[in-house]
DNA sequence: TTATTACATGTAAAATCTTGCATGTCAAAT
DNA sequence: ATTTGACATGCAAGATTTTACATGTAATAA
């Protein structure tokens, strides 16, 4: 159950909106986890049902901003310390960067790779911008190291990818 | 539907039983997607109905070894190249290191990131079994890529990891 | 010969996640 | 004034995934 742990994490970091954390998903959290709205929303219900979350402010357009109780603070805690961690992953992107270059034709492949390659460097632009944001902003944001590892895999991938294509090159 | 994908994207390399798929995805795509054989054997009957797959051996143990129709090549093109890819990402380990340097008293995050370095130098060992185990072999497993990208992405984690340690102990 | 391990397949219930629908507020620009 | 876009929340149906239960075969080692 790692959205409920994902979303005390952020919680903990700052109070948010059910909103706030769809976005935080899609902008820190997102080389780690992804969780659409109407999964939070419920989840958000539940965990106040179960004491770990709470109310702390109400705002404009029925905006209700959750922060943690202590309950939540020892589950979360609990979670990172004491339970073991499942290194399963799931990334659409890694199947296909996997496959295309086996099972396609070269011109394919190409294809397929090229655009892998676009959406690396595309996601690499996002994150840097991320970190200018969180510079300008005095460096003090906790998703950083986030982004930071992001930043630092990027490259990584990419020269992955153009081996991949240069290995293309080699056989065709 | 990744998994349906996936699941050709191995068959078309080589034809296999449930039960060498199951392992497949545990040893070759760990890193980029998990299954289990609840979910495999489903889908296999599931692609047979569909004709993207038929069985081409009947084995020992009642086993049935599984290979691609035309249809299942056509379908695995048609996703490679025409299918836009979805970026989204779900790995619990990476929700669990951007949230304990931040979340957990020094003492307590030392123990989750030097948790987190052992397997990190675990698992690139278990590639680099793998790696010679290709290697012994000629290196013609269509698999290598896959653990190449494992080991190229390793040291990046493991450089992360202890920087967040060493800033950890700036801070104690 | 018997115990263990690896091979091999399956089902069902429960939990989780996606997709599509639905509603409404507030601020800013036109 | 009104339109657009960002903010904000929610439900329901369907698809996917996990977990637990269930069964049986073949090879190997003790």
């Amino acid at each position: 159950m790692s959205l409920r742990h994902a979303m005390l994490g952020l919680l903990a970091v700052d109070p948010a909106t059910g909103y706030d954390l769809t976005r935080r998903f899609d902008k820190s959290l997102s080389s780690a986890w992804h969780a659409s709205h109407s999964q939070i929303y419920p989840e958000l219900g539940r965990l106040e049902d179960e004491g770990m979350v709470e109310v702390v402010a109400e705002g404009a357009r029925n905006s209700k901003t959750y922060g943690l109780t202590d309950a939540g603070h020892a589950e979360l805690r609990r979670w990172l310390v004491d339970v073991e961690p499942s290194r399963q992953q799931r990334s659409e992107s890694a199947v296909r960067m996997f496959l295309a270059p086996k099972l396609l034709a070269p011109g394919d492949a190409r294809i397929a790779l090229e655009r892998d390659l676009r959406d690396v460097l595309k996601q690499r632009e996002a994150l840097e911008q991320i970190a200018a944001a969180i510079a300008a902003d005095g460096g003090g944001s906790p998703f950083l190291p986030a982004v930071d590892l992001g930043l630092r895999v990027s490259p990584v991938m990419e020269g992955w990818i153009r081996d991949q294509l240069a290995a293309l090159g080699d056989e065709s």
